[in-house]
DNA sequence: GAATTGACCAGCT
DNA sequence: AAGCTGGCCAATT
């Protein structure tokens, strides 16, 4: 059973345009909680479909990987594949650039 | 309803 | 850089 929340995560997820990406904190704010990002990736750990969600795409907010049920390998090479450069540590760490991960999700009003 | 969990974040050592 | 701490939130036990 999806939870109210589970579903907005979805839904935001679907939105994400190929070749972008976003981070769990961008996503909850989406949803209009920017404190719930650790309940985020929790639904999307959940994650009831699995194909049709593209949660590769979500980052952590410092530009490293973060996890993967497939393994953080398999989700770097999805990233590479749809066309995200994925740069390298010197201790071999894979970030990716923020400037990438500011895909505005949920319009937040003007201020 | 309390306690635990977790694909997080920020700060400090 | 690596490790620990506390904070926050929803779901699960």
């Amino acid at each position: 059973m999806l939870t109210l929340f589970q579903k907005k995560v979805y839904k935001i997820l679907q939105k994400i345009p190929k070749g972008k990406v976003t981070t769990y904190k961008s996503l909850a704010a989406g949803i209009g909680n920017p404190k719930a990002y650790r309940a985020v990736g929790n639904a999307i750990r959940k994650n009831p479909k699995l194909k049709t969600i593209p949660c590769h795409r979500v980052v952590k907010e410092d530009g490293s990987i973060g996890g993967y049920i497939l393994g953080k390998k398999k989700k770097i090479s999805f990233l590479k594949k749809e066309g995200i450069k994925i740069f390298k540590n010197k201790v071999g760490e894979e970030y990716i650039l923020r400037s990438v991960c500011r895909t505005r999700l949920h319009k937040p009003r003007q201020e």
